[in-house]
DNA sequence: CGGTTTCCCATGCTATCCCATGATTTCCCG
DNA sequence: CGGGAAATCATGGGATAGCATGGGAAACCG
């Protein structure tokens, strides 16, 4: 399974550290992934966690331009990869977690982990709540909408 | 881990010497580059640097043109391999950064690296800065169009 | 011989490694 | 089917190693 799959929330510890969950862990294991990568959620509270699969489209994006003569190697690039962290594991599956990420993310002494097939998001759980509740919301609608089917 | 992932800042001492972070040492070492390449940038204030695999890719560029006979070979040779400047480090992971690179990125005391997969960049922080916003601004635009969006 | 550069050592901070614990689940065998 | 053993997992804390940084002494070069 290389997916991300499920919603599970751990503690942040004193020293920033938090368990990756299980299944995620495996899922970036089986993407053959050495730990994880992460990122600021554009426009969101919350931080994105994906592995060497998303990594791979993304640098196909970014190859046809070259990374020397052509500006926007480096507007592509520097989008994803500069802003992107690698964080590897411990022995137990923990990383630590960037402060700069704690804080984009509004993040206190737990984090909620969403899978989102692909990638999956790191949110302060009380953050989330109400976010999942309106995307519920707006799934519902659209299923409505649609004649009783999501496109 | 063979390519340049994220964004760190160092100082650069009195000595002009500057640690190089310590995971894109260890991506250079992975492609087996002893030290570091630098380039001055086209076009903006920054030094672009990389390793084995990126002059393995450059050098099959040029290959097909004769040094001898093909005028070719000397523009494309003279882009790349004279302008490029073979660093490399001391113990404890750090360049002499030279003066011409320092001076054509307006480096002060502090170096921003910024990764970009297949090479990186060096600059000026400040410098740096409503760069790496206008690119975010230009990206997230330019993702959208292609279908395919940041994560 | 001045100005570099190169090597080496010192330091404080942080991340990393390693071990321990308890809770839960999975597995195996009677 | 049941119950105990073993494995997995999240969590905490102490010890260790790595990293960025500063500075001094030896080697180098014009």
């Amino acid at each position: 399974m290389q997916s991300f799959v499920g919603t599970f929330t751990n503690k942040l510890d004193a020293k920033g550290r938090v368990s990756i969950p299980a299944p995620f862990r495996g899922a970036l294991q089986a993407q053959g992934t050495e730990g994880v990568f992460c990122i600021p959620a554009l426009g969101l509270h919350a931080v994105k966690g994906f592995g060497q699969i998303f990594y791979a489209e993304t640098r196909e994006i970014v190859k046809p331009h070259h990374p020397l003569y052509d500006q926007k190697h480096a507007m592509l690039a520097a989008a994803v990869f500069s802003q992107s962290q690698h964080l590897s594991f411990d022995d137990d599956g923990r990383v630590r977690l960037p402060d700069d990420l704690i804080a984009h993310a509004g993040i206190k002494d737990r984090v909620c982990f969403a899978g989102l097939d692909s990638i999956f998001e790191m949110w302060n759980p009380e953050t989330y709540a109400p976010v999942r509740d309106a995307r519920m919301q707006q799934a519902l609608a659209a299923y409505e909408a649609s004649g009783k089917s999501l496109p």
